[in-house]
DNA sequence: CATTCGTGGTT
DNA sequence: TAACCAAGAAT
């Protein structure tokens, strides 16, 4: 029995049944795929549930608003993801005359559809055989089969290696084998080669060096920040503002306020950021409290103030939107982890 | 090719 | 508990 055939006598015995393995459709694996980038499926499954209870297809996908998007969205991260979503859909719909590409050329032109996700639609809807995907999982396992050097862990290597254990009668089932085992057994620190089903092949499994592939890149120092922001009143609204689409948080609401620069006090700060992002002035200023977040490439320790408006056009000078909202109605915008927890404070 | 994109789980 | 990591893509 070959490798591959291994693995699919393997994955037959399993039962992983995640929501998208039960109604296998371009639709369904495409909007999950997205969702699992970099994201623990555990936290996916119930956000996946949520998207097709109101998206349940590219018609009814295409025609909603980005902002009810994002709104499901909330709390996943990465939120490009949503907005290449949207133009996806439309792309499909419209170009595609509502037909999903079933060729890697068209998937590739797709927002948000890179070489692995394109190549894991290929595998798993289409049951192609001749574009394999390569993820983190399939990374590592690889690099732990064939001990790789941080020289020789290219992509180009990796798809080499993966196609030993693709059947070409079933590459979607073997491809999925592949990322369980990853995930359940191949797993990152402590891997349960007991388990595997192709341990017997492990290099590394063999010298008892798994935790040392793949090969880890140094690690880059991560910035901290001081940030200010207020919660600035009149009469019973408070003014909250859009960020820029194609930036960090792209299209979520936050509390406006900024950096603080050095010799600068957390008050001075407001002020400055509130008179240079909206032009208004403030008064009574009276810290709430603080909260830390932290994102991959930076640290923050956010304080949170409230205040009173006083002067000004609140109209803003980096043309991103704004708005007076009420406490009540600030549940029906979508903003990023962080706000929540200023929120949190109240 | 290195950075920039979030957030929550895990050790 | 600080560090690492998760079904990567875009720039």
């Amino acid at each position: 029995m070959s490798e591959a055939q291994k693995l699919i006598s393997w994955y037959n015995q399993q039962s992983y049944d995640f929501p998208w393995r039960q109604n296998i459709n371009p639709y369904n694996i495409w909007i999950s795929e997205i969702m699992l980038q970099q994201t623990q499926v555990k936290t996916v499954i119930p956000y996946y549930m949520n998207w097709m209870k109101h998206y349940p297809d590219i018609e009814t996908l295409q025609k909603a608003d980005i902002n009810e998007l994002l709104y499901l969205w909330q709390g996943l991260g990465y939120y490009s993801r949503a907005k290449n979503i949207h133009n996806a859909a439309n792309i499909i719909f419209k170009k595609f005359n509502n037909k999903f590409p079933d060729n890697y050329k068209e998937l590739i032109t797709l927002p948000g559809i890179g070489d692995y996700t394109a190549s894991m639609i290929l595998s798993i809807c289409f049951n192609k055989y001749d574009h394999v995907p390569i993820d983190g999982n399939i990374k590592r396992i690889m690099s732990r089969l064939n001990i790789l050097s941080l020289k020789q862990e290219t992509l180009q290597n990796y798809k080499i290696s993966t196609r030993n254990y693709i059947d070409k009668e079933k590459p979607g089932d073997s491809i999925q084998a592949l990322m369980d085992i990853g995930r359940e057994i191949c797993t990152p620190r402590l891997p349960k080669c007991d388990c595997c089903p192709i341990y017997k092949n492990c290099k590394a499994q063999m010298q008892g060096t798994m935790e040392n592939y793949p090969v880890r890149k140094k690690k880059k120092h991560i910035p901290h920040y001081d940030i200010a922001v207020g919660l600035i009143w009149k009469e019973n609204k408070f003014l909250i503002s859009k960020r820029p689409q194609d930036k960090l948080l792209g299209n979520l609401w936050e509390l406006p306020g900024g950096k603080l620069e050095p010799r600068e006090s957390m008050q001075e700060c407001l002020k400055r950021e509130i008179k240079e992002e909206l032009d208004i002035k403030i008064k009574k200023i009276k810290k709430i409290g603080l909260i830390k977040h932290q994102y991959s490439h930076m640290k923050l320790t956010i304080t949170l103030f409230t205040c009173i408006y006083c002067s000004g056009t609140a109209k803003p000078l980096a043309s991103q939107e704004v708005k007076w909202i009420t406490m009540k109605e600030k549940k029906s915008f979508a903003f990023p982890r962080a706000t929540h927890k200023l929120f949190e404070l109240l």
